[in-house]
DNA sequence: CGGATCGTTATTGTATACAAAACGCACCCG
DNA sequence: CGGGTGCGTTTTGTATACAATAACGATCCG
């Protein structure tokens, strides 16, 4: 959408994912027109795309809430993300020209970089992986498959940017990678779907092992 | 939505299924709204469904035309569908009860009834097939695949309502959903998906078939 | 004292008017 | 004759006012 819808949409994601909101907590469109300056009908249009993001949750009446993710939420999350990226691979290691596969080494390179600094540079991190995993829905070239990613992938991802990785865990990453180039290199599907399933299944347990066991909403009960 | 704004969705989703618009044909928001009887406002709304279901496209200059569906596309859609529908029923074997099992009988008994008619009764064969199918992915309990099939699933269904199917197609058809009831009754996840695979997969081919071999733009070539 | 009903207020939905942007066409210049 | 430029028209985007509906609370009756 254009200037004014775009800016809400990204205020609006910017104000939910500052912590400022709590799940549950009712909001206005007026509320969010002031927020944003604009008027409520950009914000319209926003709130809608939000939604459908599942960052925002209406009630049965059409009233506003922030989202709340319960682990299960989270899990089935993973699992659909699990088995779209997987396909998504897949094709990839059919389609990757040499070129992108350059590229995709290229972009490991600076993940590599970031894990390198002392202490790692997590956004940098962040942004190459999600880069790299980008190339690689692209590479699959499936625009529906991409849209469905695109939303399971930027709602949790960014949902707590200050997540705790360990060294361990990104070097995990980077070497899944790795692995993942090779396989596109060899043009194995099967190869590179195993490779991915195994580097997102870890990826999960990883998160969850973050958030603790239990259910129930995930809320911010770490803040 | 609210009434007008679903109204003017189910108008103009009408119309475009009605075969009174070409694919690639331009459509304004002006138009819509005479059309439906509603102002812009709703019809907005509508249309922002409406493209997220990929009926509608805009231009990279936000004009509003009719999609067309190429081959590539239908073919991409029916393996995204065959990816979700079989996960779909491998956690439909692990949830659903007796109850629903029960239900899902009655519903291809029904199913099975249409096509006892001379001639089959087509249109009572589709709504039944398609409650079927929405029975067990409900009962797979997740509520985003819920989402994303919903969207995959009606749009080309009902695309072509016309279609032909021989008897042989239908009625393969209730056997494969015969299997999928033992499946989900024996409780035996990969036997429900093992059947989900190939009873979507042989559709895609019969579906195929009928369109013709060769790609380009799917259209209404065939009227 | 419990519970339903009505009126008030808060919130979302719709219509309309206006602003911004894009298209198409005629015109002009090279 | 070709291509770009400017202007009127079309189409989409935004703001605002108003209508409809839902939540809340007070009041009244049993």
């Amino acid at each position: 959408m254009s200037r004014a819808s775009e800016q809400a949409y990204a205020r609006i994601r910017a104000h939910l994912l500052s912590g400022e909101v709590q799940p549950n907590e009712q909001l206005t469109e007026d509320r969010l027109a002031q927020i944003t300056g604009f008027s409520r009908t950009p914000v319209r249009d926003a709130v809608r795309r939000l939604e459908d993001e599942l960052l925002l949750v209406r009630s049965d009446t059409k009233r506003l809430f922030v989202a709340d993710w319960s682990r299960d939420d989270i899990e089935e999350m993973f699992a659909l993300r699990q088995m779209l990226e997987c396909h998504a691979a897949e094709r990839a290691a059919q389609r990757l020209s040499r070129e992108k596969i350059t590229q995709l080494e290229a972009v490991n390179h600076a993940l590599k970089d970031a894990i390198a600094q002392t202490p790692p540079d997590v956004a940098r991190f962040l942004e190459a992986n999600r880069c790299f995993h980008e190339a690689i829905v692209d590479a699959a070239d499936s625009p529906r498959l991409g849209q469905m990613l695109g939303k399971l992938v930027e709602a949790p991802v960014v949902l707590r940017t200050a997540r705790t990785y360990s060294l361990e865990d990104l070097r995990q990453s980077a070497r899944d990678h790795d692995e993942l180039i090779a396989a596109f290199a060899a043009r194995d599907p099967d190869w590179a779907r195993a490779v991915m399933g195994s580097h997102l299944r870890r990826a999960f347990h990883t998160f969850a092992r973050s958030v603790g066991p239990q259910g129930g909403g995930a809320g911010l009960d770490e803040a």
